[in-house]
DNA sequence: TTTATTTATCGTAATATTGCAATCAATTAA
DNA sequence: TTAATTGATTGCAATATTACGATAAATAAA
């Protein structure tokens, strides 16, 4: 009925799951490339950079923040997002084990 | 309006994008895992593996095929489902690149 | 204090996703 | 032909996502 069976599913399954929603619209890849490529903290010119809405941002934003792939502190009247170094780490490694794993492709399909 | 704003977003993007919204229900997930791990074609008891309706993993089959990572082919009354090679590898290329590219994380970060 | 600036949140509309019962279509077996 | 099997499709309900205008909240500047 609209909402995933999450229980159903194992943990790694899940954890996979979220992450690469996370990653499922050209937004969020374009703020993470974006992000990922300045490689220092930027402030909200995150808005600029997206032709989207600030709202729109904002919310893109947020879904990144509670896949715990990003963080944002208060700079002064702005805020300044960045890469969180570790759950990143993890979503790699997640995901990376992912593609690894299996990396012996079938050759003679049906 | 609900729609994702596809051609404001470079190639790239939105290829990784759709890579990353195929893997983003644990269901396919577990689905690619189980073809994967059979590393042969399966017939269509993945339905008996997962813990949905018959008609609810056809529709994520039907994903994952739109998304060109797996394919079906006709085997007398049954369907065998098997991943398939080439988009595949393309698959793991696209995101292997976006995990390895920025593989410097930021250390100090605000 | 008043005014900018910056970003989040609210409200709403359009569309997409998830899930399943019922049913259809195609093939195989009897 | 008739029945069984397999998997797709349809139709529906519930929920989620995407997008943005309007507005709120917080801080900084005047």
């Amino acid at each position: 009925m609209g909402v995933t069976k999450t229980e159903r599913f194992t943990d790694s399954q899940n954890e996979l799951a979220l992450f690469a929603k996370a990653l499922g619209h050209p937004a969020r890849v374009a703020i993470l490339e974006f992000l990922l490529k300045t490689d220092k903290c930027i402030c909200g010119d995150i808005v600029n950079e997206l032709p989207l809405s600030q709202p729109t941002v904002s919310q893109h934003l947020r879904a990144l923040k509670e896949a715990d792939l990003i963080r944002g502190n208060i700079e002064g009247t702005a805020i300044c997002y960045c890469i969180n170094p570790e759950p990143f780490k993890k979503f790699r490694a997640v995901v990376g084990a992912f593609i690894k794993e299996y990396s012996n492709n079938p050759t003679n399909c049906c």
